[in-house]
RNA sequence: UGCCCGGUGGUGUAAUGGUAGCACGGGUGGCUCUGAACCACCUAGUCAAGGUUCGAAUCCUUGCUGGGCAACCA
């Protein structure tokens, strides 16, 4: 475990969600011999996201408050959907977030060869049978939500019958889909889950691990239980679609007589302007809304992480959302706002200009250029000072001046003094328009008085702005992020609609930045707030060694936007 | 129309029969060489109705309401 990626909710205040005291509880009665034993089980058949990292979070977190364990176990009992590929995206991102399964790394193929033992063990015992009903007809049989099922006709075909064909089965004498072998329990139960469950299918398929080992494939009622039994794991914690499964992963284990865990529900995550679902996000990749799984502007792990998103921050997030039974539905602002706290401390600053409006300082020696001396990070000393270029043209952001200001806007104005970051107090004495009339360059003057930013006579600006030197400046490609989806509820769409059609069609903003010069070294893995912008890093995939491209993580916190939106208003 | 699980400010989450709290958001100020960060204050809630009790968010009943379940998926 690293940095403290197991603490129990810091931030909670020590509070303890339902799971934790559940599990402080059995700690106190000694349940499980005060063990704490927990696993992320993913199938591996699709990238992690956001949701998984609060699994992931919970159950390595639980054990490491503990001094449990958490196994990393694959549930790969489905050859057609899963493969290898998924297995090493799934170990990196895990590993990525800061938690360690140690030795532990565990597949559910491993256990196939028992879990067919167990499997004939409830044939022997009367409580399984091979079923020759097709999926058509097992569907009918099982019966309606509102009525009881009826019983299969090889229902009470007897043990030497179930066991000889199931053994056929394994042997591979029959095509996919010709029989099942089926649990014996009760086709009128309430329950769905308990009305006569599938627990072996034959598929012909090559699995990732086991090759064509097996034609059989266990059902995942049938392997997770015994699977967390193997592993001795105390509490299997899960999400609340499994809630009407857990009689079924009661049953096989009292069945089979071997040791329980404890399965514990719990509600998964939703975001606004976000789509969490495995489907949903194949379909933004399939039809190439985005760029791909690592699109940053997907919620999976990698997405984030290119994006900019740190371990630290996600692991904030978790904290911060909770763990409960109630589906509920997270504003994505307390992500953003987790990656703020976390970069605010670590991110060094650099400034860049994004919307370059020119600026001529006519009072400045033409040729003339200085160093600067700038704080690569406020809150943090040890962080150090670099030098910035200044000269007599530069480049401020367009939005940062207004020729007819409205009385809240503190800015740049004609005939108004304002300071540059690090630099000097300069006033605005021309505004030169092109033949539309648009502002294309500003001219001022500076006083010299005023270099490093303040004024020995004391007078005070109102405005700070962030600026680059325009002979010196870097320029480089910044990828501008919003949310992917325009509408808080993505799936909130009218009748035969589709969540495609909430898509944000601003959601990629592709600018030509004008950088500070330091920022041309720049490389993945940096990261940097651009002062009055919001924090930035070098694109993973397209930056090139001296030449970065940027991505956005997000922005600063606005509060110069919410008075022009009230404005509006 | 069956079964299971839920319902606390706008959002998320605490309070296990004893003062409904925290965070985010929103608002107002302060501070400031980032309209950031930081600080202070304010805002706003127990789904409903009965019952038990000295006392109910908490226990009981009924209703309302949200989610899940009829893959040989997980």
């Amino acid at each position: 475990m690293t940095d403290g990626a197991g603490e129990p909710a810091a931030e909670a205040g020590g509070k303890l969600n339902f799971i934790e005291k559940l599990v402080a509880e059995d700690n106190k009665t000694g349940r499980f011999d005060r063990r704490v034993h927990t696993r992320f089980p993913p199938e591996p058949n699709g990238f992690l996201h956001i949701g998984h990292a609060k699994s992931i979070c919970l159950n390595f977190g639980l054990a490491a408050a503990h001094g449990g364990l958490c196994n990393l176990r694959f549930d790969d009992t489905n050859p057609t959907k899963e493969e290898e590929a998924y297995v090493e995206s799934i170990k990196r991102d895990v590993r990525w977030l800061g938690f360690d399964w140690d030795d532990r790394l565990y597949f559910a193929s491993d256990y196939f060869d028992q879990l067919y033992e167990w499997a004939e063990q409830l044939i022997t015992a009367g409580k399984a049978y091979v079923c020759d009903l097709t999926p058509e007809q097992t569907r009918e049989h099982r019966g309606t939500l509102t009525e009881p099922g009826r019983n299969s006709p090889f229902r009470d075909r007897a043990v030497a019958e179930n066991l000889d064909l199931f053994r056929r089965m394994k042997a591979g004498e029959f095509p996919d889909g010709a029989r099942t072998l089926r649990a014996k329990i009760d086709m009128a139960s309430p329950n769905l889950n308990m009305r006569d469950p599938v627990m072996y299918r034959i598929m012909h398929a090559s699995h990732h691990r086991t090759g064509d080992k097996w034609c059989i494939y266990p059902m995942y009622d049938f392997t997770h239980g015994q699977s967390d039994s193997l592993e001795r794991i105390t509490h299997s914690i899960c999400t609340l679609e499994f809630e009407n499964h857990r009689p079924l992963y009661d049953w096989y284990i009292e069945e089979l007589g071997i040791y329980h865990p404890q399965q514990i529900e719990f509600a998964r995550l939703s975001l606004t302007y976000a789509v969490m679902s495995k489907r949903k996000l194949l379909r933004l990749v399939e039809e190439k809304h985005v760029s791909g799984w690592d699109d940053p502007r997907m919620l999976t792990i990698s997405g984030l992480r290119r994006r900019g998103y740190t371990p630290e921050a996600i692991r904030l997030f978790c904290d911060r959302i909770g763990v409960a039974k109630f589906n509920s539905t997270v504003d994505m602002g307390v992500l953003e706002l987790s990656i703020r706290d976390d970069l605010n401390a670590r991110a060094e600053r650099r400034m860049a200009v994004l919307d370059p409006l020119k600026v001529v300082i006519e009072n400045y020696p033409e040729g003339q250029s200085e160093q600067l001396e700038a704080v690569n990070n406020p809150g943090d000393e040890g962080a150090g000072v670099r030098s910035v270029p200044f000269s007599r043209e530069l480049y401020i952001e367009r939005e940062d001046f207004m020729e007819d200001p409205p009385k809240k806007f503190f800015r740049l104005a004609p005939g108004r003094e304002v300071r540059l970051r690090y630099a000097y107090m300069v006033t605005c004495t021309d505004v030169v328009k092109n033949a539309a009339g648009e502002v294309v360059e500003l001219r001022c003057t500076y006083d010299p008085e005023t270099r490093g930013g303040s004024a020995p006579d004391g007078r005070k600006v109102k405005a700070t702005l962030h600026w680059v030197s325009a002979p010196d400046a870097v320029a480089a490609e910044v990828r501008l992020y919003d949310h992917l989806f325009a509408v808080p509820n993505p799936d909130d769409v009218p009748d035969g609609g589709d969540f495609l059609a909430n898509l944000n069609p601003h959601s990629l903003e592709r600018v030509t930045g004008q950088l500070e010069p330091s920022l041309a070294a720049a490389t993945p893995g940096e990261f940097f707030q651009f002062e009055r912008l919001g924090y930035f890093t070098p694109d993973s995939v397209d930056s090139k060694p001296g030449r970065p491209v940027f991505n956005r993580t997000t922005t600063l916190r606005d509060t110069w936007a919410k008075v022009q939106k009230q404005g509006d208003a």
